[in-house]
DNA sequence: GGTTTTTTGTGATCACGCTCATTTTATTGA
DNA sequence: TCAATAAAATGAGCGTGATCACAAAAAACC
């Protein structure tokens, strides 16, 4: 059981380094899986024994970064906006080694259009987001007006900025930045006003 | 190149009627180009000479249907919320007869996700409807405030209501209506406040 | 009407993500 | 040590959306 459990873990690693490093280098939908395979000395069928789809391999990079929550202190600031701002920022700075190919992680895994029963590891990520933005607003925020929709709201803008990032051209991301500030702005307004 | 004409907008039409059928009642996944092929009683490449991809379907008979910009009269609402509002149920109702196969649409082509250079129709869909918004906006806001952040944003939110839409189970939508009515007065309030 | 040129239709074929019956390898128990 | 059993790897093969070399038909020209 030593063996293999350490074996599995090593060709795991394999996967999703080859993986990698073929997005970063061709892209995501031109890497094929037999390509990935191939990079990673396995068979393709192998391949679907450790992650379910391709997608799912790029859920899982993500996943095994550095998660936010590790990184930031809700009592830290001053404003809902200052916290907002930051633990985007946080998560972002998280996604960015994967920008170029999170589209099919925001397509079939964070859309709220992805289908419902959809992938695990993709809604826990979204949970813990969601949970995160929530517990910043506190301090800030009447609890029962963080609705269930006040949650979706935010997602909606929060996937709407990273969907301008994944293709922002500007030299630092600085109009994705921008947009962050105005969605953030717009919601917090939206939040606590009314 | 009449007789031509006609028989290709025969050609269209059949294969669109034959789609939506199969949609429908299998919904767009489970329906295969082949099988569309056979249903209009042509060969699977000839669909192909029609619709770029099967998606391109799908925002063909969005565009089919009748305009939105014919229903609406802008001087007729009292508020921007309630020209906004009335603007997106309309837009919806006409997009309520595709409503079960909305999702490749919202992914491929309406998405900001989408690649940039993507499917013309979809973009012009877009571009129609923001303009309307915009339109709409102008008695009630600077039209330096309309920039195109907030098209951007408001195309977000927009995007949100549908993809909710596209699965709400609530017997006449109201959950996607509310939800509607939160997005725009998120947004109007953002938009003529500050 | 016959010839050329252009447009349209065709289905075999491709490349892809993914599956599954089978083979190979590892683990257990005596 | 060696069956017996469980776990993992394999690659041929499936169904899919889409392509393309070619065939048929239509339009244009004289």
């Amino acid at each position: 059981m030593r063996i293999t459990a350490d074996a599995k873990e090593t060709t795991r690693r394999k996967i999703l380094a080859a993986a990698l490093d073929l997005f970063r280098t061709i892209g995501f939908d031109a890497t094929t899986t037999r390509e990935i395979a191939k990079h990673a000395d396995i068979a393709t069928g192998t391949l679907f024994n450790y992650f379910p789809t391709k997608e799912a391999i790029v859920t899982c990079m993500v996943m095994e970064a550095q998660p936010v929550a590790a990184q930031i202190n809700p009592d830290q600031h001053d404003t809902l906006e200052e916290a907002l701002f930051a633990h985007a920022a946080c998560s972002m700075r998280r996604l960015k080694p994967y920008r170029r190919f999170l589209l099919p992680l925001l397509e079939t895994t964070w859309s709220p259009l992805a289908k419902a029963a959809a992938d695990d590891a993709g809604q826990t990520l979204r949970a813990e987001h969601l949970e995160m933005v929530e517990r910043l607003a506190r301090p800030f925020v009447d609890a029962q007006r963080f609705t269930p929709v006040a949650s979706q709201m935010y997602w909606t803008l929060y996937l709407g900025v990273l969907a301008h990032w994944i293709n922002d051209k500007s030299p630092k991301q600085e109009d994705t930045l921008a947009l962050l500030d105005q969605s953030i702005a717009m919601f917090v307004g939206w939040l606590q006003g009314e």
